[in-house]
DNA sequence: TTGATAGGGCACCGAAGTGGTACTATTATT
DNA sequence: AATAATAGTACCACTTCGGTGCCCTATCAA
């Protein structure tokens, strides 16, 4: 299905914290605070932003006043680079990236004919996805302004 | 995942195929025909050009000749009703379409500070796959330059 | 030095969606 | 009537995702 794991929708929400939290120049910002204000399970926050660590795209402190903090400025983090942190690298379909089709199923694989029209359409979506930095996604806008207070989430 | 499922895969193949066929004036041409052309699971291709034709994208004629035709012209179909006739609807996330959530288990929901910004990339991405018609998949010409995501984002 | 708080790594499990099959009914040609 | 094609529906194995748990390491403060 074409859809962003609910995993990237949190590291987005956990990103879009950091960098408003990054302006203050304050220090790290623990999981535990970002998990409460947003109802998140902690557990699953702290490995998404284990995953965001690891690329690079957050710092980590560890210790008793630790936390996690941007590593790059919003508007040098790509949605891509956030998705493949999270989710690996962007596959639109098993061929799409020129490799050989091994085990992965595919019966068509060199009867294809459309494989070099998919490789030139994957290229064009990353070129997306690489388009959209984070500094568009995080807003300026309130963080109150949400539809209708609609009952029984969560 | 960011993945068009296999069935989709498919559903451009067939859909090639029948574009090719289409110029050819002849008349349907049987799941069975296209089955053998690609090394498709007969029964699965099928099931697939079954949702093409629920789609009204392309025309089913039972009985013996029967087989399936392109309904609309190649330069008229574009990626996102195909993929929208195979997967349903497009979907970045669970609130990319404004819709409440409800049982869906978002644990951010009404404290999102995100929400809408995903909203407007959902549309952008939307329009990206509505930009995409079935003749610059099927080969002939490239499909690679302009075409840009509309970035009007706001 | 000791306790509390923070992240790091790994392994696990239930739920849901995907890939693929099967069966029966209906329609049209021969 | 026989055959060949689509229409509808239901079913199941498998993978991935969402989420949890456990144990370890690092840092700060009393």
């Amino acid at each position: 299905m074409l859809t962003l794991t609910r995993k990237t929708d949190y590291a987005l929400v956990a990103l879009s914290h950091l960098a408003h939290r990054r302006r203050e120049e304050t220090g790290p910002t623990s999981a535990r605070t970002i998990a409460e204000a947003y109802h998140l399970p902690l557990p699953l926050l702290m490995n998404i932003l284990k995953e965001l660590a690891q690329a690079k795209l957050v710092s980590s402190t560890r210790g008793a006043t630790g936390g996690y903090a941007l590593a790059v400025a919003p508007e040098r983090i790509s949605l891509l680079e956030i998705i493949n942190a999270i989710e690996g690298p962007v596959k639109l379909t098993s061929c799409c990236d020129g490799l050989p089709i091994v085990g992965q199923g595919c019966h068509v694989a060199e009867t294809c004919p459309i494989q070099g029209s998919i490789q030139k359409l994957h290229k064009r979506l990353l070129g997306f996805f690489n388009g959209v930095m984070l500094d568009e996604l995080i807003g300026e806008q309130s963080c109150c302004q949400s539809v209708e207070p609609t009952s029984s989430v969560s």
